[in-house]
RNA sequence: GUGGGUAUAGCUCAGCCGGUUAGAGCGUCAGGUUGUGGCCCUGAAGGCCGAGGGUUCGAGUCCCUCUACUCACCCCA
């Protein structure tokens, strides 16, 4: 067993048992998607490298060591998507979708990848329901967006999840912020961790969230951005705020929030799971009003999120929340010699196009194993066919649960099998 | 890239202070008298004990190296 292949690090066998609960999501989301008018976007899984170094940025962790980029055999360097957004937008300006009516709503779906250490409810190849309304600044928008994350775990039938959100400003206000913070951390470099030192010039809105215990008390007392917004920035957000609250939605002002992306702009939010490990956030987004131009369009103003449907599952299995069942046979048709299985194997297939789920066993298995495997898989109905049934053209159907059995015609069997499962 | 933990049957795990043919439960398959599942009983298949080296008369067990898995950091879904 040493040497049977593996899969890749990172990446993950959904098996049939797991099934239900992807089931469960997608079709949720789809709905969810429909209900608030968005529109399905299908998107290559990998793009020209150039696309993602641009529209993720490249400071970010994704492009310094997450990406997987190989050359083709053109010799062009390509890039399996790490993210969707940057993906969308060449999409829409490639496709003209900038002369649609605004805000142009689309949804995506799929697998990304990054190259990142595995941890629970972290993988290479991952997930991602993917929602973004491009064209407008309303922050009646920004209110949209996050009322869809906030639908679509609320009829997946979580409950405790945890809704954080701030603002982050602008290129008009954040630079006066981030100057003022790198200010105050100076001023404390003995008391923070490396890490955090070397944040304040690589990435200074991370050090806000630093987890190490040290920094802490740092972080209480920095100054926070909620201070430092343009009018326009604190307007949007207050706007928005008052959005979520006439409608009582359950949110959390965190000015620590920040997000690992460049393209953000005023709004980020996440949303975290309780009791799935470290790696807790299931939902991420924001606004990114500098991206389309960023990747070559007109000024454009978006916003979106995504959220990792693994990260889902294990929520849906942590909070033990029950998901509908995956339809299962019905009917299972016990074949106990050569004749009844010619028999069985017409019968069946007028039985399955009646739309009854129905399997049959096959090879030479005694009566009593068809039947023991008919019971162990569940299955409410066994047809049983020998030549005694032959003889008379009339099938023994027998009801699992009680043990009853009933005589039935050959002719009539698809028509009473659809009655007794319907 | 940096730490910690773990590797024995398909799954969950025993295996003492190093000792002879490697164990259990679950699962799978088969049988328990002619064509009837579940409970029970019996049996079978399934392991180079993660890999390589070392110590020893003798290693699943002790030591070293590697690999894989896993949790966490960085960061993120």
């Amino acid at each position: 067993m040493a040497r049977l292949y593996q899969n890749p690090k990172g990446t993950k066998d959904v098996l049939p048992e797991e099934q239900q609960y992807w089931k469960h999501i997608e079709t949720t989301m789809q709905r969810v998607a429909e209900l608030y008018g968005y529109e399905k976007l299908t998107l290559p899984i990998f793009e020209e490298t150039a696309l993602f170094r641009r529209g993720v940025g490249e400071g970010t962790d994704i492009v310094e060591k997450e990406m997987y980029t190989f050359s083709d055999k053109g010799g062009s360097s390509m890039t399996l998507r790490p993210e969707f957004t940057a993906g969308v937008v060449r999409a829409y300006l490639q496709n003209g979708m900038a002369s649609r009516t605004r805000p142009v709503k689309l949804w995506s779906a799929g697998p990304v990848f990054r190259y990142e250490r595995p941890q629970a409810g972290r993988y290479r190849q991952f997930t991602q329901f993917n929602v973004e309304a491009i064209g407008e600044l309303d922050p009646a928008l920004d209110f949209e967006i996050m009322s869809a994350a906030w639908h679509l775990y609320d009829a997946l039938g979580f409950r405790k999840l945890n809704f954080q959100i701030n603002s982050i400003g602008c290129p008009l206000c954040r630079p006066g912020y981030l100057r003022k913070l790198k200010d105050y951390y100076r001023g404390r470099l003995s008391g923070i961790c490396d890490d955090c030192r070397t944040r304040i010039e690589k990435n200074p809105l991370r050090l806000l969230d630093c987890k190490n215990a040290s920094c802490r008390p740092v972080i209480e007392t920095a100054p926070s951005i909620g201070d430092c917004l343009c009018a326009e920035c604190g307007d949007h957000f207050r706007t928005l705020r008052g959005y979520l609250d006439s409608l009582s939605r359950p949110y959390t002002v965190n000015p620590r929030l920040v997000r690992g992306l460049d393209y953000y702009t005023k709004t980020v939010f996440e949303v975290w799971a309780e009791g799935i490990g470290a790696q807790n956030a299931v939902c991420g987004g924001g606004r990114y009003d500098g991206l389309i131009e960023l990747l070559g369009g007109p000024p454009t103003p978006a916003v979106g999120f995504a959220a990792g449907i693994e990260r889902m599952v294990l929520t849906l299995q942590a909070h033990e929340i029950s998901v509908p069942p995956i339809p299962s046979p019905k009917v299972y048709f016990v074949c106990l010699d050569d004749t009844a299985r010619a028999e069985a194997v017409s019968l069946i297939s007028r039985v399955r196009l009646a739309g009854v789920e129905a399997v049959m066993g096959f090879g030479g298995r005694s009566l009593k194993a068809q039947l023991r495997e008919a019971d162990r898989k569940g299955i409410p109905l066994a047809v049983i066919l020998g030549s005694d049934e032959i003889r008379s053209q009339k099938a023994q159907v027998k009801h699992m649960q009680s043990g009853t059995q009933d005589m039935v015609p050959l002719s009539e069997l698809p028509a009473f099998l659809t009655a007794r499962t319907g």
